[in-house]
DNA sequence: AAAGAAAAAAATTTCGAAATTATCTGGATT
DNA sequence: AATCCAGATAATTTCGAAATTTTTTTCTTT
């Protein structure tokens, strides 16, 4: 991270830090500290950290600041929970709107993911390297999964609850081994393959099984 | 609006307008002149339209600033969806898992709204100088509903999507109608009935019939 | 040793000006 | 008449200092 970078860079950087466990949950984030390691004023951190604020990845408290989200066990199944219902709901409601064009998105999408992880599973289980882009093809898949719901208000709530989903696994993901991977491959097939075929049921079993170890 | 107000009134002030129909829907909300209303800083406004942003009121866009969120049909029914959505889930799950405590919160928050709602269907139908006191009444009643839920992050998202539905139904609200109460009585009366039986399915399709004249 | 109060230090919030970006207006060109 | 461009204007963002609040430290009392 660069000194004197604009606000986009601040913002993206201190969203990947957040997500990816740089800080410690429930840490303070003090601005007049943050403005040295971005070369710019403690305003313009405030200003980064409300809009962060906004997606659910900072706490504000006024008069009392910015910290990062607690964590624990409770909390990551709350996020679960609440992430199976949005996605359920979405992917239902996307079987019912979507065409052809949502098929065609969700295969892609699902090509590149399992692509990804079969080479994670080959090698040696841990993403290293490869974990910023898996986690950028799981996100893809995800999203293309309830993309065609027709409903403006349940994809942002998605986008921000996957954040913080992501937010809170950090710690868990550490470790995957080539199992987890084989699993998740698995998964993401039901998933695919129940989605492309239309049935409600099963897909929300599916979404609901691929994410319950969370649970 | 007192001149000088502390920023705390002016976040509620603000709310309060983005919620009545202060403002037009998508309209430009400028710090610049807000300052002047307020008498307070533009980076203040700024402040405080961040936070707002951060529920759902308003609409920021980097180097844009901020907007009215947009309102429409559509937009109404995919808020009213999602509401519906989180408050069947909150209720369900608060069956389950609340005690007499809950039961007792959510007879007397009942029992204040019927209060309410029969001295406004008996006068007239329009609610006047009740509409703070009604929407109060009115939003404790869903929020006790829920209230048990175990569910941190689905009662945030309630409140949050309480405000938006309440700023998109605003224009809708105006012209109640005696028949108007007299229906709403009888559904919150039905939620109040199967919630405190423990009909989940029964709750879910009360709910549904209490807000499906918005979708 | 524990509790409370006061002072000091640290942090947060607000301010208003400067810097930067977006939008609007008027004129030129096709 | 429609489109494009340059300049002016308006608005947004960032800055850093001042004002305010919170937290920490120190001292006193029980």
């Amino acid at each position: 991270m660069v000194k004197g970078a604009d606000t986009a860079a601040i913002y993206s950087d201190l969203q990947d830090k957040l997500i990816n466990g740089f800080f410690g949950a429930g840490e303070k984030l003090k601005p007049g500290a943050l403005q040295g390691t971005y070369g710019c004023s403690a305003n313009t951190i405030r200003d980064v950290l409300l809009r962060l604020s906004a997606v659910g990845l900072v706490s504000f408290e006024l008069q009392r600041g910015f910290r990062t989200k607690p964590s624990s066990q409770a909390i990551r199944s709350d996020v679960t929970r609440f992430r199976i219902m949005l996605e359920q709901e979405g992917a239902a409601r996307s079987m019912v709107h979507g065409g052809v064009a949502w098929e065609a998105q969700l295969t892609a999408a699902h090509h590149k993911l399992v692509h990804i992880e079969t080479r994670i599973a080959r090698e040696s289980g841990a993403p290293g390297d490869d974990k910023a882009l898996w986690s950028a093809a799981e996100y893809d898949f995800h999203r293309t999964l309830i993309s065609a719901c027709d409903s403006p208000i349940l994809l942002e709530s998605f986008e921000s609850i996957y954040l913080q989903f992501r937010q809170q696994m950090f710690a868990l993901e550490r470790d995957f081994g080539g199992d987890y991977f084989r699993a998740i491959i698995a998964e993401h097939q039901a998933i695919l393959d129940v989605a492309l075929g239309r049935d409600e049921t099963a897909c929300r079993a599916a979404i609901h099984d691929h994410l319950k170890r969370n649970l």
